[in-house]
DNA sequence: ATGAATGCCTA
DNA sequence: GTAGGCATTCATT
């Protein structure tokens, strides 16, 4: 057998140091010296030891300032805008050097290169002399290196998180090969680096355009074989193309060689390394020091590489296999259900299990009443640790059994550790997390579900153990889970399988009325037009507009395809032609017709129920979403649109109660601002929007005016998303410059909370995240985007976070508690954001929602402004 | 059937 | 300006 390559690693120094900063913001020692950087570095380094047991490393390191020097030539917006780092970030790299010298490690950095490039550079040398190069970091630019020989390890989520590329897995993810992922990000561009790519050419075109052409030369020789809508766009995009494969390529010829001797991996001084990391407090990292210092035998992680520790399997596939079933004395369980119909109907399998027992039970072969004599009492007394549990509860339901307990669900653990990462499925968890590749773990057919029952378990065991360590890092975010989210599972599997009843007759009825007012309309349209076309197609209405009707179109947006006919801009059409508002009129009704009054009917059980799918990983600041269908954007602004909500109706005998928190974000603007105005406005319940204007106006409240008052309205609703004098000016009719005078005057008069937004602005730059009050984060990596679009859109977010999120942990909270105050006739069915619609008995209808109101004012208490919550009482939504 | 673009409904 | 879901058109698979 031949020698094993030599294994040289070459870690990105800085983009691994960014992450550790951005992922530890206020790790410090005792007397004050930040050291998030140095943590994530030092982490990374011992894990790098002891997983790949590099026989070389070095570091490189972007050279300050000049290192994009030649690129911006090329390219002037190449990485346009990027800000300084914080102070902070630089009184670390002296330690950081002082740990690259206990493991022995030289660092490199050149002018005029980046260190891409001297990774690149490194990489290629290595290669000829044998040498098997480990790419560490978090840039996933460096994929373009990759070879055979030639393997990146990125960094994902933290900095312990870690994917491996290697060009199976390269091409795997992308189905291309690796050498063809520069013309991939010639084609689509990449926002965060500036880079445009070809417009209108996405990821998904251009990865099939390479599978056929294999590079962009190919792509550009073989353009007579492209369709002529994407020709044109390639065509169009080609200089760009070739200028972003240009910008993105990696320069493998920096002015350097590789000296192997001064990057032994074995010279590393344990003695100084320990010392060092005493010094800076990882008392972590001292406990773990990897065996090589130590002297141990290396730990075989089952996870580490791509082998699971199976659970022992037994297959429960006739009743009576049902009493081989033991769930052992622990007061957890782990399970995966698989379900053939909606919410859980037609359950077809469930695996149950302990760490080393897992029992996989064929449902289509077993009697449902005999499992749920079997299990009934087991299952509702057993906590659940799963994927996705509430899904989980669903099927049990159906089963006839009732789980109430959440010990864990990987799903929303993974989204609580980071809301960013949206991930989607138990497969990719697994890769991801435990980088552990089983292709797909999810929507498997029934039998191979029941083949790969260990294996699923395995896997969920994993992603449970992992989330338990991190989430006991991160407590605020374990007491979120334990008190908000987990017990809120069971709430929404409950509201989701009791659906809310529809009057299908209604809509029927209001159908044949809209469409009474569609062809009336689309007659006089036509009229008009002097033609009949799609008045749907925003081509052919912008055509009709502005070519043959000629209407002004100056001030008119222009989008990628052309004159925009949106709403806002017919708006500014409006009194020039009758046709405008027949326009406007045909797309409101026709918006409601194909939206909600054909599409909801289509969707009710035989109850006559609709029954939406609640999902809590969905929304960074923690709200819930709805689909399938969405019931949480059921018009009301219109009275056309209301009509909708009349059609959702309480069962005969009872009543819908809605409970609605009032000016739910503004009061925690207040709260979390500290602002004395308006704390003191909501607590003496005043209309807040005129006493705000009465403030800035210096009149007293009755005299301010309707358009005074709107203008504020506007200020303090836009305030929490951000607004700028730009985006009032737009909304008010204002000019930039008034616009630009009015909210300064509106934080003279509440200084807290411009102080709140500075304060918070400045938490997403530094710390990295963001979070709510009841401390659930949003990272706010794109605060460092040298894109300046980019940049300011996640100031926005990041300020909206903390409003919007504490809202919405609130609300959960509340959710939480009404569903245990309620007697088991009343049922809580939608929840829409600020508001819960609960159905109950008529006797009872009052009495319920003053729970729901004393609830919601009451569950959290550590505000300095009264919460409100509003009720009422009827057959329908519409009466609400 | 699918992706991209456009547009519009909610809090 | 924040956070979502979804329908339609248009071109292409």
């Amino acid at each position: 057998m031949a020698q094993a390559r030599k294994k040289l690693a070459i870690i990105d120094g800085k983009s691994v140091f960014y992450r550790g900063y951005y992922a530890m913001p206020n790790l410090s020692t005792g007397d004050g010296v930040p050291t998030g950087g140095v943590f994530g570095f030092a982490t990374m380094a011992l894990e790098l030891i002891k997983k790949l047991q590099p026989d070389y490393v070095c570091v490189a390191w972007d050279k300050p300032k000049t290192n994009i020097r030649k690129r911006v030539e090329m390219y002037p917006d190449y990485k346009a805008g990027r800000k300084p780092a914080p102070p902070d970030f630089y009184t670390q790299i002296p330690i950081l050097h002082d740990l690259l010298d206990a493991f022995n490690w030289p660092l490199y950095e050149l002018d005029d290169y980046e260190a891409d490039d001297i990774m690149g550079t490194l990489a290629v040398q290595a290669e000829k002399q044998g040498i098997e190069t480990l790419l560490i970091t978090s840039d996933l630019d460096v994929l373009q290196l990759v070879t055979h020989h030639v393997k990146v390890y990125a960094l994902k989520r933290g900095f312990s998180n870690i994917e491996e590329f290697h060009p199976e897995s390269f091409t795997a993810k992308y189905g291309l090969d690796p050498t063809q992922f520069l013309d991939l990000k010639a084609l689509k561009g990449d926002s965060s680096d500036n880079i445009p790519g070809v417009p209108g050419v996405g990821e998904k075109t251009a990865i099939d355009l390479l599978k056929s052409y294999k590079d962009l030369d190919g792509v550009y020789k073989n353009l007579s074989e492209v369709k002529d809508s994407l020709r044109n766009k390639l065509e169009a995009g080609k200089e760009s193309a070739y200028l972003s494969k240009q910008v993105a390529a990696i320069w493998c010829d920096a002015p350097m060689k590789l000296n192997l001797e001064e990057m032994d991996g074995t010279k590393i001084d344990a003695a100084a390394l320990r010392v060092l990391l005493e010094k800076l407090e990882f008392r972590s990292l001292v406990r773990n020091l990897p065996d090589n210092m130590r002297g141990e035998a290396p730990k075989t992680d089952t996870v580490g590489g791509i082998k699971l520790k199976l659970p022992k399997n037994v297959l429960i596939s006739s009743d009576k296999d049902l009493s081989q079933i033991d769930l052992g004395k622990k007061n957890t369980l782990l399970i995966r259900s698989r379900a053939a119909g909606r919410h859980g109907a037609e359950p077809q399998a469930l695996l149950i299990g302990t760490e080393k027992q897992v029992y996989t039970l064929d449902l289509t072969k077993l009697d449902g009443q005999k499992v749920q004599k079997t299990l009934g009492s087991a299952l509702s007394n057993l906590k659940l640790i799963g994927y996705d549990v509430k899904n989980d509860i669903k099927v049990l339901k159906n089963l006839g059994i009732s789980a109430r307990k959440v010990e864990h669900d990987v799903l929303v653990g993974a989204f609580l550790i980071n809301p960013l990462l949206r991930v989607q499925t138990l497969g990719e968890l697994a890769r991801t997390e435990l980088r552990y590749d089983g292709a797909d773990l999810d929507d498997l057919p029934t039998d191979e579900f029941l083949e790969r029952a260990p294996e699923i378990m395995a896997v969920l065991r994993e992603l449970h153990h992992g989330q338990v360590k991190a989430l006991e890092q991160a407590p605020r975010l374990e007491e979120l889970a334990k008190n908000i989210e987990w017990p809120l599972t069971c709430v929404l599997a409950d509201m989701e399988l009791e659906g809310i009843k529809l009057d299908t007759n209604y809509l029927k009825k209001f159908a044949a009325e809209l469409d009474g007012s569609i062809s009336d309309l689309e007659q006089q349209i036509y009229g008009h037009a002097d033609q009949e076309f799609n008045i749907g197609s925003p081509g052919q209405l912008a055509e009709v507009l502005f070519v043959k009707l000629n209407l002004p179109k100056d001030g008119i947006k222009k989008g990628k395809t052309g004159f925009s006919t949106a709403a806002s801009e017919l708006a500014k059409l409006r009194g020039l032609h009758p046709i405008i508002d027949l326009i406007s009129q045909y797309r409101e009704v026709t918006k409601l017709k194909n939206t909600y009054v054909d599409t909801l009917p289509k969707q009710v059980d035989k109850n006559s129920r609709v029954h939406t799918t609640f999902a809590l990983t969905i929304a960074p600041t923690g709200r819930l979403s709805s689909a399938d269908p969405n019931l949480q954007n059921i018009p009301v602004k219109t009275d056309l649109g209301r009509r909708i909500r009349t059609a959702f109706v309480a069962e005969k005998g009872n009543l819908l109660v809605s409970a609605d928190y009032s000016q739910f974000e503004l009061r925690l603007a207040g709260a979390l601002s500290g602002d004395k105005g308006m704390i003191d406005a909501f607590n003496k319940d005043a209309d807040i929007h005129t006493e705000t204007a009465s403030q800035i106006y210096g009149l007293p409240a009755d005299k301010i005016t309707k358009a005074q008052r709107s203008s504020v309205k506007e200020v303090n609703f836009g305030i929490m998303y951000g607004l700028g004098p730009h985006a009032l000016s737009q909304s008010t009719g204002m000019s930039f410059a008034e616009a630009r005078e009015f909210i300064a005057k509106y934080f003279e008069i509440r200084p807290k909370l411009k102080e709140f937004i500075e304060k918070t602005r400045q938490l997403a730059e530094q710390q990295g995240y963001v979070e709510t009050m009841l401390g659930r984060r949003r990272p706010t990596p794109d605060v460092q985007s040298s894109n300046f679009i980019v940049r300011e859109a996640a100031y926005r977010a990041a300020i909206n976070m903390p409003l919007q999120g504490t809202a919405a942990d609130i609300m959960k909270m509340a959710m939480v508690a009404i569903a245990d105050k309620l007697e088991p006739d009343s049922k809580i069915l939608l929840q829409i954001h600020d508001s819960l619609i609960i159905e109950a008995p008529k006797a009872k209808a009052e009495a319920v929602g003053q729970i729901a109101k004393q609830t919601m004012e009451t569950v959290y208490d550590k505000l300095p402004i009264k919460l409100k919550a509003d009720i009422s009482v009827g057959k329908n939504w519409g009466d609400l």
